[in-house]
DNA sequence: CTTATTTTTTAGATTAATCTAAAAAATAAA
DNA sequence: TTTATTTTTTAGATTAATCTAAAAAATAAG
């Protein structure tokens, strides 16, 4: 059981299982290379390497997937992650925008125990300061459905539940507009011209956002 | 301010830092390697990487001392360890014999605003569950004076204060015997063949240690 | 169904950290 | 104060992760 992985294998872990999304399962080496800033050529070498470890499925010229192995080791990160993400926020004080960088470096510190006793001492969170599922120890993600502002209908109300985008330029902004997790909408009007959208807010202030922002949003119906 | 060094470049700093105690501020190639496990040769290829960055002073076949920039950012490691492992016992329940490993990975997580945090999280704590004291974060050390309980003379009393070895097996051992820290101490006997101590723990049992456990546990008279 | 473009891989180098074996310097012993 | 021993450094290799430039494969266009 837990095998070690270096710091960078664990990133490319990451970087695929990211890029791994429902519809999109096979993943392509410059997808990998624009996710973990380096160049094709570098993952390629990198591919070869976690091929031979049976972390991923990988055909020359056909992109990538994960194994079994790769993904539990990819979901462990991930959990380790959204862990440390909760701790900052909600026991150090940090912001939703201050967290993502430390948690990068956090994700990579390896103990079971560690994670497993930080996980208790959060009350076992279900999901991160940015609405993301926090997986249980087994690797089991309870995801519930989710739906980005920008594919709602007129007059369709929820609760805003998660980001797509995780930049503290786009978090500072979600924050300002009090758009936060936990806040009620209800769509008014798609404006056909620029597909911005407004929305009432906690039943009571009016807001018109760009289909940008819109597209980041994620709403629980 | 807040140079960042990479993971290997610290642990030769801190090594430095720990080989620089009082009287022996010079700092062998072969103690390095020791401390560090690896061999000489590495250590005088990383000694000439340091003295080039200016973080330690360093003469060919004289040996080495840490310059002020290298010896503040050493300073720094050990703050984020010792902090760590008040975290990982205060706040997570692990128990003091655990916590080492631990700590060596985290003290390598580099955020500032992260480490101020904690401190302020644990109340800004003096000493680390080994009774190590705690740099604050100016780099200052309020360190109490500490002696070896084989340095103590008979009838002489103290209060348990401090370990200078921190493995496991010995700290378990301590713990076995009722000598934790704040345990109240009264040397009732020294013993001339083995070097071995007797004496009276929190005014009632009465215990012997050999020399060598004598030797890691320290007093605060 | 060729030709052009894009994507991916190979080949060959580079950097950081390490090693072994041999040479050089410092220290200890005779 | 020579000789022997220990310590430290140099020389030359190795491994992991990366890069650029060129070649090969896959995909798109004409």
């Amino acid at each position: 059981m837990s095998n070690t992985h270096s710091f960078t294998e664990e990133n490319y872990l990451k970087a695929i299982y990211h890029l791994s999304t429902g519809n999109n399962s096979v993943v392509s080496t410059n997808q990998i290379a624009e996710m973990t800033n380096t160049k094709a050529a570098s993952v390629t070498d990198m591919l070869k390497k976690l091929a031979e470890k049976n972390l991923i499925n990988y055909i020359k010229y056909q992109g990538v997937t994960l194994t079994d192995t790769g993904k539990n080791a990819a979901v462990n990160i991930v959990r380790k992650h959204r862990l440390w993400e909760v701790f900052l926020v909600e026991k150090l004080g940090f912001k939703w925008d201050e967290v993502h960088d430390i948690a990068e470096e956090l994700e990579h510190i390896n103990s079971e125990s560690l994670i497993n006793r930080l996980d208790d001492f959060l009350g076992n969170p279900a999901a991160d300061p940015h609405g993301d599922p926090i997986p249980d120890r087994s690797g089991t993600i309870h995801q519930k459905k989710l739906v980005r502002i920008s594919d709602m209908y007129q007059d369709q109300s929820g609760m805003i539940s998660g980001v797509s985008e995780y930049s503290s330029i786009f978090l500072k902004l979600v924050e300002k507009m009090g758009l936060t997790l936990g806040t009620k909408i209800l769509i008014t009007e798609l404006i056909e011209f620029d597909g911005s959208i407004t929305l009432i807010v906690n039943g009571n202030s009016d807001r018109t956002i760009s289909r940008e922002v819109a597209k980041n949003i994620l709403v629980m119906l």
